[in-house]
DNA sequence: TCAAAATCGGATGCACGTGTCCACTTTGGC
DNA sequence: GCCAAAGTGGACACGTGCATCCGATTTTGA
């Protein structure tokens, strides 16, 4: 339902969100979500294109969030690698009914908007402080392993 | 977020429902439901598997439903062609939680079960039954023109 | 018994999601 | 100024979803 490069674009923004404002390398965040490294950095340039991270190369760089986790909502990350799209129009085509969408595709577009709506009231910030006890990203054991990195400026 | 397979078992699906108990044959259900027929009888093919169709060879055959349209749901036949996967564990793969899944996962599966929701409550009698007065296919047009054909036993 | 109607199954082609690799560029520190 | 760290971009490989085609098989009715 959901593809893998939704998954790992959500892992690598909970992981960036829980060390924000700190910048992380792909190499740290490939480490600690488990995502393979080379495509990782793929999914990492989509959400730099769609303004959701910001990069900086050289020494001492790495991968920030343009927004705080209190801003940024799941649905934003989503829609960045792979927008969901509502049915608006009938896919048959036929215009026979202008905006009136046949009961089938009424209910597939409810279904859609259920998500969206779920996606879209969650921001990374509650994602975090969830009360369940469980840390973000299900490896407590990996999250202290690094030492983190100070942004710079 | 629906692949096409989805939506085309869907469309099928609603057809022969319509037309409930009649059989269709597949060129009937391709013109109907706007489906490039070659691949529609891979996708009914699927759904005989399923048992949520069946299909009868030779001159006077088609496809039917096994079940009424009351009781069959939109679920059944996504899960039949795509089945909804829910998170049961997370993909992390670390069992340090158990059947805890971390924040992220449980957000995505909350949306899954929303989906799954949607679609297993709504029978395809509800379906058709839909007071919007829009047909089921969208293409009023298209619904009386064939001869439709009757069960033969 | 034969021909037509209809599904079944396999082979094929194409595009895209996923994943990898490598050469290049940028950046900071020595 | 040079080197190492880090992201960028393009090329490539593989599997799968979507789609098509064709021959084989089943079934009915004349």
């Amino acid at each position: 339902m959901f593809s893998q490069t939704v998954e790992y674009a959500l892992r690598a923004v909970v992981f960036l969100a829980d060390k924000s404002p700190a910048a992380c390398t792909t190499d740290q965040i490939a480490e600690a979500t488990q995502v393979p490294k080379p495509y990782l950095s793929k999914v990492l340039q989509n959400l730099g294109r769609s303004d959701i991270v910001r990069s900086q190369r050289g020494i001492g760089g790495g991968v920030t969030l343009v927004k705080t986790p209190q801003e940024l909502t799941i649905l934003e990350v989503v829609n960045a690698v792979e927008p969901i799209e509502r049915i608006l129009t009938c896919p048959l085509g036929l215009k026979s009914h202008g905006k009136n969408l046949c009961p089938l595709h009424r209910r597939m577009d409810e279904a859609l908007a259920s998500v969206e709506a779920a996606f879209g009231n969650t921001t990374l910030a509650e994602v975090l402080a969830e009360p369940t006890g469980s840390p973000p990203l299900c490896d407590p054991a990996k999250q202290l392993t690094r030492k983190q990195k100070l942004p710079k400026r």
